[in-house]
DNA sequence: GACATGTTGACAATCATTCTCAAATAACCT
DNA sequence: AGGTTATTTGAGAATGATTGTCAACATGTC
């Protein structure tokens, strides 16, 4: 322990082509797309880039914070770029209809409740399920 | 309109073998099991039952709200019997150490954001990551 | 420019989950 | 009981998202 050796292994990381793409196309909208439609999406607009790079990119992404995940109730990883607003979701269990919440209740919630198990760097995941007025 | 036609088409549901195994063998754990899990412990006791049908059993019983699914960062489903006392999932990211919390706070405040929104028949899935204390 | 590495892409490989369909089995009716 | 019909099951094929493989490539550096 001579000086400061506290420097992480971590890989430098190149500015491509496909990764700047990706990171463009993630800033092109606002809700979670999954990696297939973002693939598809880069299509479109004319940059050629691999499916397993754009899975690839994503997760990169997402370890660093740039980017939200979450799992569609079938399984399928979606993403968003992380984000103006950090908010929940209510989704009704029958039509699908999905309204944006946020508050700060939840978020201190989980903050003390971490905090009190010593766990750091916290992140978390809502969703909220029922019945929407529509399909009662 | 004659009369009361408003009996859903609900088929009529067998208390067969498997399924009565599946729920026998979901009562005997606590806590979020895989499907595949589930098929093997059905196995260890000796309940011969085809893999497909634990998780067609798993889906009704789901359906139902005789259980609870959840996902794996990794997109797994699992399940849990639903379930003596709500809580939830403070997870560490690095080693998958897991605390269950519990609190009335985040059970108000979904409730009260899903009665404000006109959602009935409400619930809902919470997950907190972080890094715990001895991994940091 | 030449080199050492991080990256990419095409495609194979995984793996959970779902589908298919003939055989087994409840629930019913007589 | 015997016969009839709608469910359910199981084995294995099929699907579909995601990850692994590896040779060809692109970047940053000297």
């Amino acid at each position: 322990m001579t000086s400061t050796d506290a420097t992480p292994p971590l890989p430098p990381l190149r500015p491509t082509r496909q990764r700047r793409a990706v990171v463009e196309a993630m800033a092109s909208f606002a809700d979670f797309r999954s990696a297939q439609e973002i693939h598809e999406l880069l299509g479109e607009r004319g940059e050629q880039v691999g499916l397993a790079t754009v899975y690839r990119t994503l997760q990169r992404l997402a370890d660093a914070g740039e980017v939200d995940v979450l799992r569609t109730e079938d399984g399928e990883a979606i993403y968003r770029r992380c984000s103006d607003s950090h908010h929940h979701h209510l989704v009704c269990r029958s039509c699908g209809a999905t309204v944006e919440v946020e508050g700060p209740t939840v978020e201190r919630w989980t903050s003390a409740i971490a905090a009190e198990h010593g766990y750091a760097d916290v992140s978390h995941a809502l969703e909220i399920f029922g019945t929407c007025p529509r399909c009662r």
